[in-house]
DNA sequence: AACACACTTTGATGCAGATCAAGGGACACG
DNA sequence: CGTGTCCCTTGATCTGCATCAAAGTGTGTT
């Protein structure tokens, strides 16, 4: 089901998400402990990382790629919650399961702790506890934000938003000018799902902003933003970065 | 503006939110210690309690009264965010203002604590920060549950949803039979705004539940729920409990 | 008792987005 | 080279909820 990473062992000075993740506050005998009870594992785009309230016996942190957490009602009806990009964390220490389905939407790298001893660390040494509650503050603003879009934008709005989300965190962008290019890691499928939409409405409004020159499109997944500040605008949110009053 | 509740110092031992608050294992000396930065102040219904990205110095818990966490666009558009009931922790260590604003529904009593000490202690001891990340989890879960009502539920399923949440989370059920009752703490118009409804549509689903014979409404407020099970499978949630695979 | 005010209900109509349906482009594979 | 599989786009129609409008209920005030 899983391959293991051929790269094999990474030392997590040289980690890409060395400051960012977990373990971002750790000293380096921390990290030694870490280094001790982490593997490395790898999944293929649409490979499912692990089932909702399915026992896992690890917790960790995305390397690379992008992942997915998502609850589906008996019908089909589903829904994404969250979007997991590199340095995010998986699992929830104290439990077996996650809630969620949770689904690799590219390739994507782990670095996994096996739980015990995790959770063992957590209680020794307050810099893993007090990352992972920062960390997860910032969730759950995330996801406050998230039931705005969900419970009161447009469809074009939506679209705008998970846009200007995705502009925001790809580690791609040089921020200074107002123009910013990526590749979309999601299918239409994937976006109706975050937003509560179809995917015929998802289709239809990106071709509308396309029309409209707040984006435009190279193939189906590269996408160009000649003003930032016109998509935002789009996305209902307040027209500057939001942060001055 | 706000009126410092008359009760004054209550001993903590004695205080009805003890064990489960943020202050729930915290130790009798730690207890001491948050005596001394503690106060209380009360709120009425509908005042409100702190707004967006104003900064305040201090964080606090709900004593009693239901308050709610909302944010607002510059059309006016309103998502609430969040219910905040007795034990529900308010602000964030580490940073001065809410991204939200914070309102009380009824009349609020909260345990308030001055920001720099209370985060000066959250560094010196673990219990109250392994707490708030509990908290904070499970406010994740519970913002992210909010996502699929938001996302893919229908108006009466959303009203259902509402309803099933509120009879869990009241203290004064005895949940050992199927019948439940309890009083509304919120407006037609706030239940539309928790729901991403207009307050018509909600008041029309409302009375269609009622016509069905799902719920019982006694006055504008007071809910009898004749069956659990069959609320909250007008919810759209899984027929039991949900904790049985 | 009469009125004001806040909240709720109900009815009539319109529209954004869902649903149903068909077809197009890119890529892999025999 | 043809065929299958994914993913995406576009069109036609339908429908659930929003919007606009009016009237009902309960509570406090004079």
């Amino acid at each position: 089901m899983n391959v293991i990473n051929k790269s094999g062992a990474v030392d997590c000075a040289d980690c890409p998400i060395r400051h960012r993740a977990v373990c971002a506050r750790c000293e380096a005998d921390e990290l030694a402990r870490l280094e001790e009870i982490k593997f490395y594992r790898s999944f293929e785009a649409g490979q499912t990382i692990l089932w909702s309230n399915d026992p896992v016996d690890f917790v960790g942190s995305v390397v690379s790629g992008v992942a997915s957490l998502s609850q589906t009602m008996e019908d089909g009806r589903t829904q994404m919650v969250g979007l997991l990009l590199p340095s995010d964390f998986v699992g929830r220490p104290g439990r077996t399961g996650s809630p969620y389905d949770v689904t690799a939407t590219t390739d994507v790298v782990m670095c996994c702790f096996r739980r015990k001893p995790f959770e063992k660390m957590m209680n020794d040494t307050p810099h893993i506890a007090h990352r992972l509650l920062e960390m997860t503050l910032d969730e759950l603003d995330a996801a406050r934000e998230w039931m705005l879009v969900l419970g009161r934008k447009t469809a074009r709005e939506k679209i705008a938003s998970l846009l200007s989300i995705i502009a925001r965190r790809d580690p791609s962008q040089n921020l200074s000018g107002p123009k910013v290019a990526f590749d979309l890691p999601l299918t239409r499928e994937a976006m109706a799902d975050y937003l509560g939409l179809t995917l015929e409405t998802v289709s239809r409004q990106m071709s509308a902003l396309k029309r409209d020159g707040v984006i435009a499109l190279e193939g189906k997944r590269r996408v160009t933003v000649p003003d930032m500040q016109t998509l935002m605008a789009e996305a209902g949110d307040d027209s500057d970065g939001g942060y001055l009053t």
